[in-house]
DNA sequence: TCATATTAATTGATCAGTCAGTTAAATTAT
DNA sequence: ATAATTTAACTGACTGATCAATTAATATGA
């Protein structure tokens, strides 16, 4: 076989091994990967590997690049700032819930994880998200405590920081743990539980 | 050199092993930990490791068995049980706290997390110490549910499960993410955090 | 002396990365 | 149109390095 026709619509040799090298890391990890294994899952041989990249650790880049999430966080400035906090929050947490448990996200986590547990200086992909989420959260609190639709005594920030730790306890119990306890609710289930624990200290008492 | 005097005090040669391991699986994770690596830490050579375990997997397993902190959280017990919600609260959150990211504890979780991303089917570590943490909690709260202490209304397990998880996400984003807006804080400070946050919700409104 | 502990040298497997050579598509010349 | 030429895409065998694991030789303490 040689060269492949120009046909539209099918994706290009460099999205196709960039598709594979995820697949492949987020099964074996990316030390454990071989180039083999990835030229097997895109269908090619190893060394054509190498004509697209220069070498296996710019190969994790381009995954990291093409697969970032970001975007889709991006979006998550929600439309309704001025709804009440149960459903603000909801459907916040909801939503960034959804992104990172998606398969697409959680793959790209799975293999980052494994390099940022070992000093490896990457880009700390989930770093990047993480304050944005604190951000909105942070803000609509604040936004709320003026309207008096939130408690006055309690900090925004802190606030923020225990609902986003909790909601990625959540998600790390699930995703790495494999726990049973965790794992058979919904998405929704799963933020009902969190509200249900923290709103009612957050709400003004009455 | 041949064989060492069995000076007392001294660790012997399997434990040096074993130690040695651990530091050197935490630092740079089983798959990319070589032998060399570790018998340079121990101060041995390569070959000596197989005179004590029959491959790198069994000296992994050793490593879990002699490290794991299992009987570290039998202790979790608390004297306290009639303790009010706030001061037994801290306590074993703080006590489970400090034993999670003790040196010792860390490293081990490091290393088998690694393994555990992958569809390694390590008996799951932190699997084994969660729900014990989970269950002291659950009991005491419904305790305290009982006397009148919390409100009756939430459920005792959900509050376990998302105190918890709010203590298993901050813990996460310190040590992979190393998230500074959370490393910033004391141990004390961080159970702080989320009893001021989560505490108001579970008290009788008063 | 003799079982035990340790080393140094070695083996075979595996892997990332290279490269000379092949093929089909694209381009140009006719 | 179509033959000739160029070029981009691709292959697979190879290389050197590295690693886990083995083993023969050897040193040491009992």
């Amino acid at each position: 076989m040689a060269r492949r026709p120009k046909t539209e619509g099918t994706e290009d040799r460099r999205e196709q091994i960039i598709n594979a090298a995820l697949r492949v890391f987020a099964r074996k990890g990316f030390a454990r990967a071989t180039n083999k294994d990835i030229a097997r899952e895109a269908g090619i041989t190893p060394g054509l590997i190498y004509y697209y990249f220069a070498d296996k650790e710019a190969l994790l880049q381009a995954v990291i690049e093409i697969h970032s999430p970001l975007h889709l966080f991006e979006q998550l400035e929600p439309a309704q700032w001025d709804a009440p906090p149960p459903e603000f929050l909801r459907a916040t947490l909801l939503q960034a819930l959804d992104i990172i448990e998606s398969e697409q996200v959680f793959s790209l986590i799975r293999t980052v994880l494994s390099e940022l547990l070992h000093g490896a200086e990457t880009p700390l992909l989930p770093g990047l998200f993480l304050p944005r989420v604190i951000d909105v959260l942070q803000r609509y609190l604040r936004l709320q405590q003026t309207k008096g639709a939130l408690r006055a005594e309690i900090s925004a920030e802190e606030a923020a920081q225990v609902l986003l730790s909790a909601m990625m306890g959540l998600v790390m119990r699930r995703q790495l743990l494999r726990d049973a306890s965790v794992l058979r609710y919904s998405h929704e289930e799963l933020v009902s539980l969190v509200l249900k624990t923290i709103l009612p200290g957050l709400l003004p008492t009455g």
